[in-house]
DNA sequence: AATCATTTTGTAATCGATTACAAATTGCTG
DNA sequence: CAGCAATTTGTAATCGATTACAAAATGATT
């Protein structure tokens, strides 16, 4: 592969002018320019990434942080994350943590060895501390989860609201009995759609039931299925479930027909996501849609500008509830 | 951030040392490596690897080709190149390419432009013969779709095979109305998963009936629903289904129920590919399974060979059957 | 202490680009 | 055509590392 030195000699000029041409300098003669254009045709020349990114320290490497690929909440956002990177020359690198701390740390690095220039973090798992001390010299943004009262701006949506209008609607429905499906209340959304959840119990005076709220291990399938089962072995089964995510939502579904029992009939139950394959269960599954696309748009744009040097404000944005079969009794 | 040079001055030492520190070379006295050492950590200095990268014009970034993220086949291969790469101190850089030729390009020039060490990809639309002028010049592997008589070295399993069997385990169970729901002929795997059904109906004296073969557009749920639909309004209608995906089943299923039919009572389904919804659904879905994690491991560690320099031979992995309820009738 | 082999360290070139500054060229005006 | 400004081009330093080669230090031997 033939480089700038190469391509300066075949059109007979210095390297500095060849550099120009690349740059689309104002100050290059129509007559040079297109001496040069030929060379780099002629010699097939592309510049090189790494020489460009060491002088102008910067790599145009964004940073994607998130615990599991394989969670189908994600890739909305890293849709948008990515459009919006590509629209700005960036590109994005995505990066595994399995919340792994070590795996962690890899990407820490990578940051602080200059490999990429800023990072977006997904994980509700990682490790605060280190991210807010690394945000203190690197551009850091969060997204979906965030840390309240921290530094590091975010986009994210309401989601003690999002909670709250879920479990209203399954009230309004003739609902008293209802069940939540919350994984570790160690993420701030899982506590936040607790205190929807109660918000809205609170406020049609239904009681809180401890035995009706179902602490799960994972976001899992399996961790679903698992939690609806204990649910409808209790004595006093609830009639509605408002799990916290799709992926739940869709093992508790299958825990309830595995049991005979019919959605929604026998049990409504919502979800929080909108993940795809809510659409395509049976019955289709009422959730919770975040803006998934648009919070990556944001969040990449957040990033972008914060590596500009720009200040950015954090962003809450609007969720909807989406209304299907399993809340059609 | 402090440079090499930073380190050195107060280390006491020249710039050579402080990387022979740095690449554990050998031959450092333990006198000034623990100078050294020392003068790291109290500059907090981490090497930049933009120059280690130019100097070594290697950017142990691996690029990995694929259409959509969203497309649940990927995931377990994404992790299986993942880990691989980062055992052997690479990264991989996730490329989207929404089957553009546009983007493709991009992600084509990264290479070029030793952005990135070398190419898997796994999209079955990419340009076959871009991608073979590619691999002249750089590392590239094709990891599950590949080039019949290509050049360029692959890792995938025996789609025909897979297909016979499914198709066989249909007819075993006494189906003898067997529908293909296939994709775009264009892409070789789909020619090959026919290839493989109507060779077990030939066995079995079955007639192949052109009605009983849809062809979708896309590997989405819609176009499973949709060629469901189509199939069941057939005057004679199948008795079981094999769909070249688990989505395109998932979807077909979704088309079943919706017409009051029972699964596997009325129909039976097959899909492909064992993508970890295909567990999820109800009934759960039969499909035949692709060794994914290790088909990405396979690749990445066949991709970094190849970046050595080293010669490498395509392989063809195993599958299984996965025999759920939708097929046991 | 002189000699020589071995180990350790330093000097300076190098990777491939960008860019400040200087130098050369061009064009205009009187 | 001299003189000057504006435009165009070139020279050389720079980004942050690695490494061939040279030089210095160390140690062993006589």
């Amino acid at each position: 592969m033939a480089n700038i030195q190469q391509v300066a000699e075949k059109a007979g000029v210095s390297v500095a002018t060849v550099s120009r041409v690349l740059n689309h300098a104002a100050s290059v003669s129509t007559k040079t320019r297109l001496k040069v254009e030929n060379a780099i045709k002629e010699l097939n020349y592309e510049p090189s990434m790494l020489g460009r990114n060491l002088r102008n320290s910067e790599s145009r490497l964004l940073l994607v942080l998130l615990p599991s690929i394989s969670n189908p909440f994600y890739t909305e956002i890293i849709n948008g994350i990515q459009n919006t990177a590509i629209a700005n020359s960036y590109n994005i690198l995505l990066c595994e943590t399995d919340s792994n701390p070590q795996r962690e740390n890899i990407y820490f690095n990578m940051i602080k060895n200059k490999l990429a220039d800023g990072v977006i973090s997904m994980d509700p798992t990682v490790n605060m501390q280190k991210l807010t001390e690394l945000a203190e010299s690197h551009p850091v943004i969060l997204c979906s989860e965030y840390d309240e009262g921290g530094s590091i701006p975010y986009v994210t949506i309401d989601s003690e609201l999002a909670a709250y209008q879920a479990v209203k609607h399954l009230i309004r429905l003739g609902n008293k009995k209802i069940a939540l499906i919350n994984s570790d209340e160690k993420f701030l959304y899982a506590r936040q759609r607790r205190s929807g959840y109660e918000r809205a119990l609170k406020e049609f005076n239904l009681p809180i039931r401890e035995e009706w709220i179902y602490h799960t291990r994972d976001l899992e399938f399996q961790n679903g299925v698992q939690a609806m089962r204990m649910l409808l072995e209790l004595e006093e089964r609830p009639t509605a479930v408002f799990a916290v995510s799709d992926t739940l939502a869709i093992g508790a579904l299958k825990g309830i027909n595995g049991n005979g029992l019919h959605v929604p009939n026998d049990l409504a139950i919502i979800g929080f996501d909108n993940i795809s394959f809510s659409n395509m269960t049976n019955p289709t599954l009422t959730t919770v849609s975040q803006p998934m696309y648009k919070m990556g748009m944001t969040a990449a744009n957040m990033l972008i500008m914060s590596i500009k040097g720009e200040q950015v404000e954090s962003v809450v944005l609007d969720h909807d509830l989406i209304i299907r079969e399993s809340t059609m009794g």
